[in-house]
DNA sequence: CTGAAAGCGCTAACAT
DNA sequence: ATGTTAGCGCTTTCAG
């Protein structure tokens, strides 16, 4: 493994040359420039980043945190910051914070701190005052994914109003009855996630004069499973059976189609069922949702970074909120339909 | 933040003291090493990894390289690794080569030869002879999980054995008549995965004297949708539908299930529906498999790696075959039951 | 058991 | 435009 040295032997000229050449800072003659940059491809040179870190203090490496990786939604986000990160000659190391507060804490004093990274992205993750603090005052940038960090840029689709969406899309449809599976205690994840969308549901029904129905909300985990269960116990009771079921995850959704299916309910003739973020598996089962587009946020997140790590590269208008959108596709219709 | 130095003070000793009474390379007195260390502690003192690696030639990182990252296999596996990785006090760095030839090529000379990383798990890829060897070259060990790579220790099930195992599961019901529904050229990945699953299906009905009947294969692309659409062919035809159904995936396995249910048939009554995996979903629709387990893959093969960057430790018994497991529920049950 | 000092491989002033 | 020269913060001989 060839070093700087025998590139710039080779080249004729001095390390400093070569690394001025090869990095693009400071001037340097077009002919040494493609000379150095050949000597460099003969030998199969590559800088150790190690010592580049150590004379730069940057690494070009970010810190990705997440409590789960085998989940849709944070592998997607995950998938889209690799991409962008590689793009711009980043690594991407991976922190998965799913263990208690003592895995925790040694990620954050023994990973993070050890200068290995130069910024990070936190993915649904609530990180304490103190361990932002502690990343800033470093001196690395944070930017958070899915939910609002205290002093922290993040990056969210609107909860409310994607909830508000789905629900109006019933409403229109002409559904007075639509009953809503949002989230128990324990999906509370750090951010009241499940709570916005209930509260945007609430909200939908509310402006058009219809009065919320607590026997018509149930709680679940987001889970095909769970959602499953939760539609069962909507569904199940002929009596006060909604005509359409708003869920708050599209795993949810789709538990939620399988219920009706086993109860001899058809989707969406005697139940219009929608749910949010146009999962991989949405499509298939002819699922209206809302979607959202994680890859999407992950490559947003990176940008972001990317501005405050090089102030001097043109922020491409970075405010856009996040995109979210309504698909319409067979699972719901006109009641009685 | 501190460095190495303001320990040394506090502690009033020499920064070689430090440095052995921190890492445990050396000899130091148990006074002076708790000394130094609560110095370090009273100093929120944590190593600067880049000089450490610098000095060392050590990372304490390893890459992981991987085509996909949100499919249940992929992401299970690094989980496991990265929870395994972490415990020994490694950090893992991820590598997406979904992409094209020069994506990938990208990756490996720019990245990964960077001297980032000590050692490399690659998921589910084929490395080319000449990416294993520059590697090796640089002495960095490579562990492959999920196909065999030349010059490379694998770990990986026994598909054969795994496709065996389910057929014989369907056989020993009373099944004769047992479709298959495997991989496309798509899928063959990189491993010829679907074709050992296939060959161990054949070879479980030879052994009984069934005769291998082409048109009860068929070829999809391991999803759900995949697997449905393939079902519905296999399944559709009254006049030659067979008894059982063994899938080379629980999703496509799954997408067997809801094509048979649309189709009116009843699983296990008119069909016995098995697959590979123990999907997250597969508990769900009662499906039977043969599990395996990928986060213990990728365990194992940070322990593999592990005993290869430290030599010294002792080898926990370390050539068990990779473990599977039939599972079975209620997909399956004698033919016309 | 501990200290002094020489690097690890590169970058960034500072010169020229 | 290019060369010289100090480090970056740690580890590790080599002495003692």
């Amino acid at each position: 493994m060839p070093g700087i040295n025998e590139v710039a032997v080779l080249a004729g000229v001095s390390t400093a040359t070569v690394s001025r050449a090869l990095s693009g800072n400071g001037h340097v003659s077009a002919a040494t420039k493609s000379r150095v940059k050949a000597a460099a491809v003969e030998l199969g040179y590559v800088v150790s980043s190690n010592a580049s870190s150590l004379a730069t203090g940057r690494t070009k490496n970010v810190g990705v945190v997440i409590p789960f990786l085998n989940r849709w939604f944070f592998s997607s986000v995950v998938e889209g910051a690799e991409h962008s990160l590689l793009s711009h000659g980043y690594d991407l190391t991976l922190y998965n914070l799913s263990g208690n507060g003592d895995e925790r804490r040694s990620v954050f004093e023994h990973f993070l701190l050890r200068k290995r990274v130069d910024a990070v992205i936190a993915i649904s993750l609530e990180l304490t005052a103190s361990e932002v603090s502690s990343l800033l005052d470093m001196n690395k940038p944070i930017v958070g994914v899915g939910g609002p960090l205290p002093g922290v840029r993040t990056l969210s689709i609107d909860d409310e109003q994607v909830a508000r969406l789905a629900t109006e899309h019933l409403l229109s449809l002409g559904h007075r009855s639509i009953a809503h599976i949002g989230g128990n205690n324990d999906v509370e994840l750090d951010f009241h996630l499940p709570t916005h969308r209930r509260v945007g549901y609430e909200a939908a029904l509310e402006a058009v004069g219809i009065p919320i129905d607590p026997g018509l909300f149930a709680a679940a985990d987001f889970t095909l499973q769970g959602g499953y269960r939760a539609a069962k116990q909507l569904l199940g009771n002929p009596r006060k059976r909604p005509t359409a079921v708003f869920a708050a995850s599209d795993e949810m959704a789709i538990g939620t189609i399988l219920a009706a299916r086993d109860l001899g309910l058809h989707v969406p003739g005697d139940v219009s069922v929608i749910g949010v973020d146009d999962h991989e598996l949405s499509d298939f089962f002819g699922l209206s949702t809302v979607a959202q587009f994680p890859a999407e946020q992950g490559r947003r997140a990176v940008e972001i970074l990317m501005d405050q790590l090089h102030p001097d590269r043109r922020a491409p208008a970075s405010n856009i909120p996040l995109r979210f959108e309504l698909i319409v596709r067979s699972s719901t219709a006109r009641p009685g339909g």
